[in-house]
DNA sequence: AAATCAAGTTAGCTACTGCTAACCACGCAA
DNA sequence: TTGCGTGGTTAGCAGTAGCTAACTTGATTT
């Protein structure tokens, strides 16, 4: 089952509320990603059913392994594209959400390649 | 009506092919893109539609002044952005790739900073 | 004239992903 | 115990965008 970018940003956002708080549920993600109940429901669901999280009895959600290195990968892409977008003087607030698109759709070359010119 | 990344996708490869051939009709699109006759077929008339492009009887396409504008702008990012990635050391096809993908996400700030650092 | 071919259209399917309306289930408070 | 709030689910809609199957139409070929 392969993830699309609705998914791998769904498994960010989990990743990003893990940080900040444990014990994460849908309504959580709800509130974070100003989604409705009935879109995270069916987006929790899917994720759960592809391996990348856990939903415990009370709602509890925890990413599995593959959840976290997806998540792991989104994040640093997050990470990395924006910061080399404010060093070439965009301002945060667009570089964030810039970031946020092109963390889904560029390659692992490209982005590897932005890596180390950003590092060097 | 506000234009989709397929519709600035399709606007960019007739602005391309309007370039390479003059006289440049539905086939052409489907030829270029690898996309379904019927695909092409709905898509031009929604460009039509939105005032994009105009198609005469003869069934040749051509971009309105709108129309141009629009992929122009696409068309530049595209060269801009793959550019950038080849100086970071990608290769062209990986570039050329991430810059189909990147320049209907990238916002005008964020473009205009990468233009401006390829210059310097 | 009849057959064929090329270009385009129509109808309708699929998948993704957001939404609302309405419902269920559980816990707490009156 | 009855009622309410919270969290979650089910059912079903909307829009975007790809597809195939099957059709029309006009030109070319035999």
């Amino acid at each position: 089952m392969h993830l699309q970018e609705s998914g791998e940003m769904y498994l960010e956002s989990i990743y990003v509320l893990c940080k900040e708080k444990k014990n994460v549920r849908s309504i959580d993600i709800v509130e974070y990603m100003n989604f409705s109940k009935p879109s995270v429901s069916r987006a929790v669901g899917l994720l759960k059913n592809g391996g990348y999280i856990t939903v415990d009895s009370d709602g509890y959600i925890n990413l599995t392994d593959i959840g976290r290195e997806v998540a792991e990968k989104i994040y640093e892409r997050h990470s990395i594209i924006s910061a080399m977008l404010i060093k070439l003087g965009v301002d945060e607030e667009t570089a964030t959400a810039d970031a946020c698109k092109i963390e889904h759709v560029i390659s692992d070359k490209s982005f590897e390649a932005i890596k180390k010119a950003l590092a060097d």
